[in-house]
RNA sequence: GGGCAAUUAACUCAGCUGGGAGAGUGUCUUCUUGACGUGGAGAAAGUCACAGGUUCGAGUCCUGUAUUGCCCACCA
């Protein structure tokens, strides 16, 4: 083995080996239990990011460990066509060529989206394999593939036949920058500094007006009426009048609606239905006209009369600056508003009246929050129900028409001749009515329409596949909470409603990687970091390993190069360890653990390995990948590496083979399950390592099976606690008093009553690793430094090692240490409510332990005693 | 305006059902001992945000306060 861990040597080679087996393929098996995951499916514009980076390597961890433990696995990998923010790419694409959709047509741009998926669509594929993602490609899925095509068009028509999607003319979100409606989901809101502007509208018949206040005034030209509270008596003698709408010379009522606030603005609204959902709303109710006044492009319309053709801002100023030349603009007041953004673009979005489909969602999410509330679909953490629940029990229905070229091409049939419309999952030619031509409805579906069904879509719906009803619900959905109305809550719904059952039985949530500042990682901060680059030169474990280890569920994650280079370390610490214990191969024999006699450091560290086993199973059934790694990788350097290897090389070094044999088969043993307990997290390492260990179970540690956990020698686990302890205060001891590191000694270790026998066991332990060169069991008769503990004390002859007056000073705080614990424990016995109510094992626990320090307290009274005569 | 979360060592974070505060990084001292200096050994470092309460006992449970962050919401 190489002297340190170089991932570029073995990962590339580990990957295609795997693929190569099979590994990674899942098929439907009667005598297993299925653990299914579907992935959530990268954009194919996109590159690997560190999101994915976090997001795949939970699952793959996950998937792994289940592999491991018996279950069929399938995570089923696949892209998303994401129509918008594809189209959006393709076209900035075709401007570099000074061409636009309109130059190409349809099919051609179709064509020329095709070629960009199957130039870029493969790409992210591959930089998920270096990832170490054990994804079963050959089931590979897109959004856009036939399968996944053939299941939205059921869907859709599914829908539609249950009057559960339908088309209306609504207020919609309207993206005048990608010119397309967007649902609710994709407009972000942000606060803005802006104004309220207080127009006055004159009375008809009267020198008198009305003042309105609005923070749109390029909309004034919509207006319809203007409205008050019917209980506003300011207002109550206007209401039926009828006022002069400025800048054009139409009319408006004023009229009653318990809408208006009064106490808000003027307590005076205008009403523009055709820009304001609840404009609308009120129109309706009164039955007032609706009037667009602005293109699709966010320029002012034909009805604008002469802003006609001006951009929304533009016109705006230019509206203001006339209100103002005459006298109309009677105030500007200052106002924070809540701004709506495109998701995509970040273009300011316009509510405007529009002709688009929409699915209604009320009565989908029904069953949706009942299966959250009885716990058919768990969140984890539980927290995230109640966003969930809070949405779903608010929800609106949800626009997916978009006025885009890629995507699902709604499937409505308009025919010219009777003017009917049919709704088909297959294409239709020809008018089923009147034998009409038809045309296909221009628009696509929001691409969330068809990520919705991924859970089923990919495993073979509508037909009743072995796939879906062997792996369906899948097991686990693992994504960040940014995406929970996306996508968790749609799948949600769509699976109950088309399936009859939910589509996954649990919801892992995390957050998000920010840098070491805690900022979000963004383009324009320039403070991402490519995850390409850092496999490049660090590997993929140590990355995975970075992500990962622990954080807890649902937390963000903080990412530095110096917690990279910690995980790194943290790979050459056990690829080292693995080397010393294949360099110490040659001379020794590797036995079955039967055949072994295990020595106290054997027993200690198959319990301790014992308890990690157990630790990982419980936090990995939990879905606790983070907690499970750090628990790996204390026991890994702690317990193993400065421990169990330090405390193997007394018996590794012997001349009698039957020792060499027995610290190799045990160091053999607990290091073949310590790489199994950490292949989900890291597994190229673990891989490699594991392919250099003799008489393995398997080919390949990833359909190795799973350490179990078996009871163990917690007595020796004990005993041997109680060794260390000695080791690391004769260690303390050396330090404070300046012994040189590579100066040894002569120990002498007197025990406790009752300990005579562990201390023969651990002496060699002890002469090993404090840094002594004999040890006896006595007293020495000299001048000595002490380090006392309940089991046994040690004594160091001074001879010019010490210096007494430190020493003194050291026992001293020794003694402060114990008589705080003794006063303490005295505390608490003495305190008659604890006595009372404690449990009993809890009392007995701390009558022992003031028994155990008064003891000490003697014994490091008398040392300092002798100390004084010394010196004096 | 609602809701959620966080507040623990200099920094980043763990801490499960209440029973003597932990890790990594950084800092300091020291050691090239035959796996590893990407290392070993040792040390310093915390009123667990604040104020109450429940309890024999609270970082952990309850109430309130403060600060920070996030999400949701059609007050024009």
């Amino acid at each position: 083995m190489n002297k340190t861990y170089e991932p570029k040597s073995f990962e590339d080679k580990i990957y295609a080996d795997w693929e190569k087996k099979k590994y990674f393929s899942a098929k439907p098996n009667r005598n297993k239990k299925s653990f299914t995951i579907v992935i959530p499916p990268p954009n194919i514009t996109g590159q690997l990011h560190i999101g994915h980076a976090l997001d795949d390597t939970i699952q793959d961890a996950i998937i792994r460990y289940k592999r491991m433990r018996g279950y069929e696995t399938l995570w089923l990998p696949g892209t998303d066509h994401a129509a918008l923010a594809t189209e959006v790419k393709i076209v900035e694409d075709m401007a570099k060529e000074g061409l636009t959709k309109e130059d190409l047509g349809r099919e051609k741009f179709l064509e020329r989206a095709y070629k960009w998926k199957e130039k870029y669509g493969g790409r992210i594929i591959e930089q998920f394999k270096k990832m170490g993602f054990s994804c079963d490609w050959d089931r590979l899925a897109f959004t856009m593939d036939e399968r996944c095509s053939r299941a939205v068009r059921e869907v859709f028509v599914n829908l539609y036949d249950k009057g559960l999607i339908y088309r209306g003319n609504r207020i919609i979100n309207w993206c005048p920058c990608c010119k397309t409606a967007i649902s609710d989901v994709e407009v972000e809101y942000e606060s803005a500094h802006s104004h309220l502007w207080h127009i006055r509208y004159a009375i008809e018949g009267t020198n008198d007006h009305v003042v309105v206040a609005t923070t749109r005034p390029e909309t004034l030209l919509g207006d319809v009426a203007v409205a008050v509270n019917p209980k506003d008596k300011r207002y109550k003698n206007l209401v039926g009048k009828m006022l002069s709408l400025p800048l054009c010379d139409r009319m408006i009522p004023i009229i009653a609606d318990e809408y208006v606030e009064s106490d808000f603005g003027t307590g005076a609204v205008k009403i523009t239905p055709a820009h304001d959902p609840n404009d609308l709303e009120v129109g309706k109710r009164h039955g007032l006209p609706v009037i667009r006044v602005m293109n699709d492009d966010g320029t002012m319309a034909e009805n604008a009369g002469k802003y006609a053709g001006l951009d929304r801002f533009a016109a705006r100023e230019q509206m203001l600056a006339d209100l103002s030349a005459q006298g109309l603009l009677v105030k500007t007041e200052d106002h924070d508003n809540n701004v709506g953004h495109c998701q995509r673009c970040h273009a300011v979005i316009e509510p405007m009246i529009s002709d688009q489909w929409f699915v209604k969602m009320k009565p989908l999410a029904g069953p949706a929050i009942k299966a959250a509330n009885d716990k058919t679909v768990e969140f984890v953490p539980e927290r995230f129900k109640k966003v969930y629940l809070h949405w779903m029990e608010n929800i609106r229905d949800w626009c997916i028409s978009r006025q885009l070229w890629w995507g699902h091409r709604i499937p409505a049939f308009y025919c010219d001749k009777c003017g009917k419309m049919t709704v088909s999952k297959e294409d239709v030619k020809m008018c089923p009515h009147c034998g009409g031509t038809v045309r296909q409805d221009e628009d696509v579906l929001d691409t969330w329409f068809s990520s919705a069904l991924w859970p089923f879509s990919t495993l073979g719906y509508p037909d009743k596949t072995e796939d879906l009803e062997y792996f369906y619900p899948t097991s686990v959905l693992v994504t960040a909470y940014d995406i929970i109305f996306f996508w968790v809550a749609r799948m949600i719904f769509s699976g109950l409603e088309h399936m009859r059952e939910i589509p996954f039985r649990k919801v892992l949530i995390h957050g998000l990687v920010r840098d070491a500042q805690g900022r979000k990682m963004s383009k324009s901060l320039g403070n991402g970091v490519d995850p390409l680059e850092i496999i490049d030169t660090h590997g993929a474990d140590p990355l995975r390993m970075s992500l990962v280890c622990g954080v807890a569920a649902g937390g963000d994650i903080r990412f530095s190069m110096e917690k990279l280079e910690g995980y790194r370390n943290f790979m050459n610490k056990l690829w080292n360890a693995a080397r010393f214990v294949s360099l110490n191969l040659e001379n020794a024999d590797v036995l079955p653990l039967d055949k072994v006699k295990l020595t106290l450091a054997d027993k200690w560290i198959l319990t301790k390995l014992d308890d990690v086993i157990k630790a990982s199973v419980k936090f990995m059934d939990k879905y606790e990948v983070g907690l499970c790694a750090a628990a790996l990788y204390d026991f890994v350097w702690s317990d193993f590496c400065d421990w169990y290897i330090e405390l193997s090389k007394t018996r590794l070094y012997s001349t009698e083979k039957n020792d060499r044999s027995g610290a190799v088969s045990v160091l053999v043993y607990a290091l073949r399950a310590l790489l199994k307990l950490l292949h989900p997290v890291i597994p190229f390492v673990t891989e490699e390592i594991y392919g250099e260990l003799p008489d393995n179970d398997a080919d390949s540690i990833m359909v190795s099976a799973y350490p179990e956990s078996s009871p163990r020698y917690p007595a020796a686990k004990k005993q041997m606690e109680c060794v260390k302890e000695i080791i690391t205060r004769v260690r303390a001891l050396r330090a404070e008093m300046k012994v040189p590191s590579n100066k040894r000694t002569a120990l002498y270790i007197v025990p406790a009553p009752g300990s005579e026998k562990l201390f023969k066991a651990g002496a060699g332990y002890i002469e090993k690793l404090a840094g002594g060169n004999s040890v006896e069991f006595c007293r020495p008769d000299c001048k000595c430094a002490a380090v006392a503990t309940p089991w046994a004390e040690v004594f160091i002859p001074m001879g010019e090692l010490v210096n007494p007056s430190a020493e003194l000073d050291r026992l001293k705080k020794e003694l402060d240490g114990c008589v705080a614990e003794l006063a303490r424990a005295e505390g608490k016995l003495n305190n008659s409510g604890f006595t009372a109510k404690a449990p009993q094992k809890l009392i007995d626990e701390e009558k022992a332990k003031a028994e155990k320090y008064a003891e000490l307290k003697k014994k490091i009274e008398a040392a300092i005693a002798e100390m004084k005569n010394l010196q004096a």
